[in-house]
DNA sequence: GTCTATACGAAGATAGAC
DNA sequence: GTCTATCTTCGTATAGAC
């Protein structure tokens, strides 16, 4: 049942760590986006913030692995291109202010039980990696050279969306796409297509 | 005089805004680590929380930007590849919980004055990304594929921040590097140098 | 001008009624 | 099991003594 108390806290933790990061989330907001009463959260959250966090930064990171496994392209720049295409939207969300909520956990402060929840973003962002990086191997890439285009791709996206948030623009992301999308097509900046 | 109370905080409000980030940091620490005074705050910083901030966010745009301003290659591969390795130090740094502080501001909430810190942010990578143009064009590149590439590498830089500060290693950084100098020579993912 | 003390609010966390 | 009320702590901000 997922329209139940406990997963709206946890879809209103999504959208407070995208806006407002870990240490600027307050229950207060989860209570009033959620319309849960004060009580819930250590009912269903016995390990308190720290729990609704890790909760929230895992749910994400799987949604967005989803939506990573439908790039279907058979063709190395076109995966590319299709991923590049495929961010594009969140991009713009940060620059209005509506972030990366794994990114957002990854920032977030080791202290206390903060370690915990490092090990949920790195694990987010290696899932990405991996379904990418896969995607990429059936193009006919090397695994090792698959390995590390899917790294860089998910390093401009994250680097994308501080860039975004700050320029309150997509303008960064589209200068960027267009070195990405010239380098994988074999042109170093500067020669001619 | 760089060493009075005032600059030592400022100093302090960076270190604390690479580690927790704005809603994260607190007067407190940045008292204790500058040994100033609870009232020397808003002496020094009537604006409160948000003039030093934003002060401190400046100051190290600054920084940073003259750093980026000793790269003196005149290949564009070779400035490529001397960004990476200036760079690679700090991107260490964040893997141990010490990110950037000018992302740390980006990221920050818009709430009340937030506005205004953000521009700060804005202006800190607009700088970067005009130094890293500027020397790159002088390799020969064109304007804007100097402007875009530039971009680019700030985009990188800042997403390596984000994976390395999950990963807690330098291992995202090194995979995204062999990708990036691959590519500016010319090598689409796969084809052997 | 620098430091001590404190006001005021909001945060996370709990206890207990129903 | 769900909601109301509250406890404790820590945040920013300020007032005033020296």
């Amino acid at each position: 049942m997922p329209n139940d108390t406990r997963s709206r806290m946890v879809d209103a933790a999504v959208i407070a760590l995208r806006r407002h990061g870990v240490a600027g989330m307050s229950f207060t907001e989860i209570l009033e986006a959620s319309g849960a009463a004060r009580g819930a959260i250590y009912h269903h959250f016995p390990g308190g913030k720290t729990e609704l966090v890790a909760e929230a930064a895992a749910g994400n990171g799987r949604e967005v692995r989803v939506r990573f496994e439908q790039l279907s392209a058979t063709d190395t720049r076109q995966l590319v291109t299709d991923f590049l295409a495929l961010v594009r939207p969140v991009v713009i969300e940060s620059s209005t202010g509506r972030g990366c909520a794994v990114a957002a956990v990854a920032m977030s402060d080791e202290g206390s039980s903060g370690q915990a929840v490092h090990k949920v973003s790195a694990a987010a962002f290696d899932s990405w990696v991996a379904v990418i990086a896969d995607r990429l191997a059936a193009t006919g890439l090397p695994p090792d050279d698959a390995s590390d285009l899917a790294t860089t791709l998910i390093t401009l996206l994250e680097g994308a969306h501080v860039l975004c948030r700050a320029a309150a623009s997509i303008e960064p992301y589209d200068r960027m796409c267009r070195t990405a999308t010239a380098m994988v097509a074999g042109r170093y900046p500067g020669q001619p297509a």
